[in-house]
RNA sequence: GCGGGAGUGCCGGAGCGGUCAAACGGGUACGGCUAAGGACCGUAUGGCUUAGUGCCUACGCAGGUUCGAGUCCUGUCUCCCGCACCA
């Protein structure tokens, strides 16, 4: 019948041909409307891949109707994973393998009839694309946003290559979800999005973006306000053995570091004071052995703190074997390189130092020194003038020990007092908490036990535990540690408690986040769930500081709004049966409460005396006998019997009763409440006040932390305060001692973008052995992806010696590549404002063509970037604004998430599921604009939809009718009614369209259609067209042609409503036809059903002035019957049994015949 | 655990606090048009009732606000999604 491919192909060829959708910069108002672009798969477009981009091509052409400058591009993300993967299975390279998928696509969206402005393609493959990336990169670095590190980074092995954080979904790779996230230490790249985590943050209220992605996004970020408190971290000294190995010059023993020899002796530790080594003018390693040897004394605890050449003697020494230490902390090493020493010049000052030769002739054995000493670290001056730091630097490097470049107080750390020695001994460790108020109740400290430092704080004895510790995590998958006990290690150091001065324990756990604030906590079990676990585990110190506070607010006794609170100390008494497990409780006479025994406290009582008092009163017993104290309990409620709102301040006591001694209660009493004994369960459904009900669970050791707020206990000077006000003060009192401070905290983590695979963009970076990390310079780029590499095992980049292998751009000697290359979500953080200026090879684009585009006005795409790719293009977006390319914040105004298309078998669509349905083979059938409306039609574009082979006949029975009437209408004139609907209908499509609400269009759309009469006049049929246009262009090009036009519908004006034309009349007059419609069938089957009587003639008796509404014609059609429409005035009507009197304002009577 | 969203006829899904037995589409049934139709057109599709009427039962469940609730509020159940030991 209808030939839809051949159609199809002539529009889209004309369209092409004519470039009707290609855009430049002019004065018209600018649009930008944006899809994600995608990543060309080799399998090609499915139905779900149409209905994604419908949605955009619908706005698109709607925008470009209304008289907006359009930018509607497509681009390929078309690095990546799955194209290197399925380039090695395929064995073909990755390259051709995309740029044919890429063609593939390309033909398929055009098959769609897409309005993209094809000019502005984009592929981030090529060298053009990726050029910019590079540059990027070095702008950044130049910028500070850029730097390497190493870290405990997520390692998927499918993947074989790191992953950001962001990549990471319940701890599996997010591309593959049964492989399990491991975690290894690699020095990577990082883009410090985190410096942005504020502005990223605060920037989401602008966004107009659904509340769902933003709410994402701001979870993702997580800002939360605390506390940052230093704890000092040292090992136990006592007992230790510390030898301090000057050796070298001039400095007098005397003066040598007395200070840290006190600070050790405070601690309790032992220090060995070496004089001069002898004759330190012409040094012998013999003799400055034998004397150490002879003076000192060594074991597996000792800790030597060498400075000068005692670095080089100790290093000697235990290369011989002849000792066994347990830290060794060179300061200062004089430690030139062997050709430095060979040429006589050692230092940076040149001058030769022969002495150093007898001595340090680099004849160390670097596995010896690691086998005889647990820990190395190397402490190095930023300033030093003698000594270049790179000779430090590569022996840290062999001896795998921590290095610390820092400036000293005075030249090679030989000031009154060193901090950063210090800090190697005992060191500070900032943590971060949001309860400061609950301080004084921290026993223990968990440091994470993948934290990158841990080794520096776990002592000799421990490390064997450690170590078996850290082997058990490691062999437990990710996703099982989450379900894991909270388990851990004493790492043997311990934390001074900042404000206490209490020694108390640092463990290694496994709950603690290394990345999040400094990787380590202050446990405080009474009022943390998961330090309390662990206490209970290990048996570590509970101390409780928080007393809870409860408020009523159900009856009986909810809190009175606006009645002051009336203060009192007072008790609450648990008091058991003499042998039955049975408690007493009081019931309130007067009031529906349930309660322990419970009163004031009066002046100059104890709590325990005012219980007894109250037992005594109450219940008569004479022989209560205190057993525990469970401390306060706070409650506000109203006390019904006293009309008043009450705080109590309640110690809970546990007593029991020795005997039965009772005495008599007095009637007063009596009227209050009765005794009763309960065993705990009854306990619980009979205590009404919050507080009582907290004694309760205090008595049955509820294996709960108290973690809400409350007032402080335990807490010194801070008792009594309310939390709120706890955390200022102690906050106060820590910053007054310079020891913590106020701050903010993010989950967001910084942006890890290496990547060890081939198929990405190099990172443009030379290492060279002089002169350290070097970036390739500017003119230098792009750095091209080399096409020969070998894939297998590792990084393919090193497998291209040509690529892998240049020259330092700074001293020209031989240097070699970083063979990472870049994430690929760093291609597409700034993809959009590349479609600007697509062409430019001078610049990553003009901006001020960026600057008449930018922002996309409408993004549309998936929710599953939400926090991935969207916090990165905000992130690129903001950097980019500071470093002066473009000139907004943010570069996505709107988004919208469309929904995902599902199978029929109910599932997403997917190629690996099997569910596919290939748009050719739809199109063939029923024609490309049939799909697109019956992709729209079934639900929200938001929304998810499922695919449906027989749901689509409903909209070709529209395009098929449609076409009909277009072919066979006369072209005259409009009726009143007619145009009435139209511009009704114009007004809300138009609306709905903008607002996505496309299915609701269509059905506007199709109520119009319905209400067209044969004759409409050429303007309102062509309107009518338009409004069907964006969403099936095809067809409606080729019947806007069909009517005598000769331009393209694409390039129309969107028709305009007039509002005066809209007429609720016609639309009453209308529901009145239809009601009469019914009525009449209603008639028909009633009669035909009771009293099988069959009618073929229907008469309408209807109002003078609405007998125009009621069109025989038309209800001939409708009921399938003759009729005959009367006004009630004619006089010459056929009414045989008077039916017409009956007739009323819209309901028009009826007779049958 | 935290956060977000949703529950409406056989199905997909519409539903400004009143005009809702519920749009539109699909399915199903019946009828018409036809040589025939899986094409097209019409009717029906909670129950009872009626010459075009009226009533009842219905929007996950239970309450509440209101003259009036599918629509607002509270609680509850179920489902979906996101984050997840974030100190």
């Amino acid at each position: 019948m209808v030939d839809f491919s051949k159609i199809e192909k002539k529009w889209q060829k004309r369209w092409e041909q004519k470039k009707v959708f290609k855009v430049k910069e002019n004065n018209k108002k600018k649009f930008y409307v944006l899809e994600m672009f995608p990543y060309p798969s080799g399998s090609g477009l499915h139905m779900g891949h149409a209905f994604n981009y419908t949605i955009g091509d619908i706005y698109s052409r709607f925008k470009r109707m209304m008289g907006f400058n359009v930018l509607y591009p497509m681009g390929y993300d078309s690095f990546g994973l799955p194209a290197e993967n399925a380039a090695i299975l395929a064995k073909e390279h990755p390259k051709k393998f995309t740029e044919n998928s890429i063609k593939n696509f390309i033909r398929q969206q055009k098959e769609l009839g897409l309005s993209y402005d094809w000019d502005r393609l984009l592929m981030t493959h090529t060298p053009e694309y990726y050029k910019w990336n590079q540059y990027f990169f070095l702008k950044f670095l130049e910028n500070g946003l850029v730097y390497k590190s190493k870290a405990s980074v997520n390692w998927c092995s499918k993947c074989d290559t790191v992953l950001a954080n962001e990549q990471v979904h319940n701890g599996k790779c997010w591309r593959h979800k049964d492989t399990d996230v491991e975690t290894k230490q690699l020095e990577q790249w990082f883009i410090k999005t985190t410096k942005y985590a504020d502005e990223l943050l605060k920037d989401i209220e602008k966004l107009q973006w659904s509340e769902r992605i933003k709410i994402m996004q701001e979870n993702w970020i997580g800002k939360s306000y605390g506390t940052e408190i230093e704890f000092e971290i040292f090992e136990d000294v006592k007992d230790k053995e510390f030898v301090f190995l000057h050796a070298y010059g001039d400095s007098s023993k005397d003066a040598f570091w007395l200070w840290l020899r006190k600070e050790i002796e405070n601690k309790g530790g032992r220090v060995s004071f070496s004089p001069d080594l002898p004759n330190t003018n012409n040094p012998q390693y013999k003799e400055q052995s034998e004397f150490v040897l002879n003076n000192y004394n060594f074991n597996e605890n000792s800790i030597v703190i060498g400075h000068s050449l005692g670095n080089i003697l100790m290093m000697k020494l235990l290369s011989s074997g002849r000792i066994k230490i347990g830290k060794l902390i060179m300061v200062a090493p004089p430690l030139p390189t062997k050709e430095r020493i060979i040429s006589g010049k050692a230092f940076i000052d040149n001058k030769p130092r022969p002495a150093l030769s007898n001595y340090c002739d680099w004849k160390f054995d670097f596995n010896k020194i690691k086998e005889n000493v647990r820990q190395i670290f190397i402490l190095v001056d930023k300033n030093d003038h003698i000594v270049p730091i790179n000779q430090p630097m590569e022996i840290a490097n062999k001896l795998e020990a921590q290095i610390i470049t820092a400036m000293g107080n005075k030249t090679h750390y030989n000031g009154e007092k060193e901090e950063e020695v210090l800090n190697l001994l005992f060191r500070k460790w900032k943590i971060f908490t949001t309860r400061p108020d609950t301080l004084f109740g921290v026993t223990f400290m968990v440091i994470s036990a993948q934290h990158p430092r841990l080794h520096e704080i776990v002592t000799k004895e421990q490390k064997k535990e450690v170590d078996n510790f850290l082997r058990k995590i490691k062999s437990t998958k990710k996703e099982d540690i989450e379900k894991l006990d909270k388990e851990g290690v004493f790492t043997g150091s311990y934390a001074l408690h900042p404000l206490t001065n209490q020694k108390i324990p640092v463990y290694a756990g496994n709950f603690v986040i290394a990345e999040y604030g400094s990787g380590m906590v202050m446990a405080v079990p009474a009022h943390d769930q998961r330090d309390f676990e662990f206490a209970k585990k290990y048996n570590l110190k509970i101390v409780n500081v928080i007393e809870p506070v409860y408020s009523q607010d159900t009856e009986p006794g909810k809190i009175v709004d606006g009645l002051p609170f009336d203060h009192r100390d007072a008790i609450i008494a648990i008091v058991k049966h003499w042998s039955e497990e049975k408690y007493i409780g009081l019931k309130w006479k007067k009031v529906v409460w349930g309660t322990f025994i419970t009163g004031g406290i009066e002046k100059n009582q104890t709590p325990e005396e005012a219980a007894k008092i109250e037992i005594e009163e109450e219940t008569g017993y004479l022989n209560p006998k205190l057993i525990k104290d469970f401390g306060r309990v706070h409650g506000r409620f109203y006390h019904v019997p006293k009309k008043i709102n009450r705080f109590a301040h309640a110690h809970v006591l546990y007593f029991e009763l020795q005997n039965s001694k009772q005495k008599n209660i007095s009637e007063a009493e009596k009227e209050i409440h009765e005794i009763k004994w309960l065993n705990l369960k009854e306990l619980e459904k009979f205590l009404t006040p919050t507080t009582h009900k907290h004694a309760l669970r205090m008595l049955n050791c509820t294996q709960e932390a108290y973690v809400d707020e409350g007032i402080l206990t335990n807490s010194e000077k801070f008792n009594g305060l309310n939390s709120e006000e706890a955390k200022i003060k102690i906050t106060k009192e820590l910053e007054n001692k310079k020891i913590g401070k106020l701050t903010v905290n993010y989950k967001l983590r910084d942006w890890l973008i290496s990547r060890q695979r081939y198929w990405g963009t190099p990172i443009p970076i030379i290492y060279c052995d002089s002169c350290g990390i070097i970036p390739v310079q500017e003119k230098d780029l792009p750095v091209k992806l080399p096409d020969k590499v070998k894939f297998g095992k590792g990084n393919p980049l090193t497998t291209n010696k040509k690529f892998l292998n240049v020259k330092c751009p700074r001293c020209k000697k031989n240097a070699k590549r970083e063979t990472d290359t870049m994430d690929t979500f760093f291609d597409s953080s700034w993809y959009f404002l590349r479609y600007c200026d697509n062409k430019n090879n001078k610049k990553p684009f003009d901006t001020m063509k960026t600057n008449y585009w930018m922002p996309v006005d409408q993004y549309i795409g998936g929710a599953e970037h939400a926090c991935m790719h969207l916090i990165y293009a905000r992130f690129f977006t903001k950097a980019l604004r500071n470093m002066g390319y473009v000139n907004i914040d943010e570069p996505f105004i709107k988004l919208f998430n469309q929904g995902m298309l599902h199978g029929e078998d109910g599932f997403v669509m997917s190629k690996s599921r099997g569910n596919v349905v290939l748009p050719e083979a739809v199109s063939k059938e029923y024609g490309i604009d049939t799909a697109r409306l019956f992709l729209i039609s079934g639900a929200a574009p938001d929304k998810d939809m499922e695919w449906s082979s027989k749901g689509i006949d409903g909209s070709l029975r529209f395009v098929r009718r449609l076409i009909d009437y277009v072919s066979n209408v006369k072209m005259g004139k409009t009726s009143r009614k007619v145009e009435s609907k139209l511009n009704k209908t114009i007004k809300d499509v138009t609306q709905d369209i903008e607002e996505f609400k496309y299915n609701l269009a269509i059905i506007k759309i199709r109520d119009l259609f319905d209400s067209l009469e044969n004759e409409i006049s050429k303007k309102d049929l062509e309107k009518f067209l338009k409004l069907i246009h964006p969403f099936c262009p095809h067809i409606t090009e080729e019947l806007w042609e069909k009517i005598g036009n000769k331009k393209f519908l694409s390039l129309e004006k969107w028709p305009e409503y007039d509002e005066s034309k809209i007429d609720i009349k016609f639309e009453q007059a209308e529901k009145s036809f239809n009601n009469l419609v019914s009525d009449i069938t209603n008639v028909i089957n009633v009669m035909k059903e009771k009293q099988g009587k069959e009618f073929s003639k229907v008469y309408v008796y209807s109002l003078p002035n609405e007998v125009n509404n009621y069109n025989s014609k038309e209800l001939s059609i409708k009921v399938n019957k003759d009729v005959i429409v009367y006004s009630v005035s004619d006089k010459n009507k056929y009414d045989p049994e008077n039916k017409s009197k009956k007739a009323k304002p819209g309901k028009p009577a009826i007779f049958l015949e």
